[in-house]
DNA sequence: TGAATGATCACG
DNA sequence: GTGATCATTCAT
């Protein structure tokens, strides 16, 4: 399991290293591993895409707590979102999961994997994460949800940057690389 | 390209 | 309170 320690770093920093990493979601007696292949760092106070840029609110209060905490938020009337939060306390920011991978399914095509996990929204739907995650720690495993450490290094080569997607509203800030993918992974949500 | 669909935020 | 917006997805 990949402890608290992981996550007080910078959110680019842990966005990159959680590539290969798994997440674990255990449901009833099922277990359900899945490889992350798609990340997006939200830096902090400054960065205009960040739900954290306009100050401390009600819904963005975790982004300001302790690393390793999950930030799950309800959008667009329909959708949930994983975030983990990084950084030491009182400095607000966090990594989005954009996309993972499941391990291969006799009773499913990669196809049909991909509309369930590949997508912020699709893998929390996919996973049965809601808000009820909010606030509780990844590096735990009682509330059902954790991480497990990659099984190999991941080499910068094979790790692709690209800009964040869904945040033309962020300025100059809309065009920072700060979205990472696996390149070798199909189930990356946005070329 | 636009609808779905409701919490959240800024404003006053 | 009200109205605009939204770290998306899916169907047209």
């Amino acid at each position: 399991m990949i402890k608290q320690q992981f996550f007080n770093r910078s959110a680019i920093k842990v966005a990159q290293d959680l590539l290969g990493c798994f997440l674990i979601r255990k449901i009833g007696g099922e277990i359900i591993k899945a490889k992350i292949v798609e990340t997006e760092a939200y830096v902090g106070p400054h960065d205009l895409a960040s739900h954290a840029s306009r100050g401390r609110t009600a819904r963005n209060t975790v982004m300001f707590g302790a690393p390793g905490m999950i930030y799950v938020y309800f959008t667009y009337g329909l959708h949930f979102m994983l975030n983990i939060v990084t950084g030491e306390i009182g400095y607000p920011a966090a990594v989005l999961i954009r996309a993972v991978e499941p391990a291969a399914n006799s009773r499913l095509t990669i196809a049909e994997l991909k509309k369930l996990f590949s997508g912020p929204a699709r893998l929390t739907k996919a996973l049965a994460i809601d808000k009820s995650f909010n606030n509780q720690p990844i590096f735990a495993k009682k509330h059902g949800l954790w991480l497990e450490n990659k099984l190999t290094v991941i080499k910068p080569g094979r790790i692709c940057r690209a800009t964040r997607i869904g945040v033309d509203y962020a300025g100059k800030y809309k065009d920072k690389k700060w979205r990472f993918c696996l390149k070798d992974s199909k189930f990356i949500s946005k070329p």
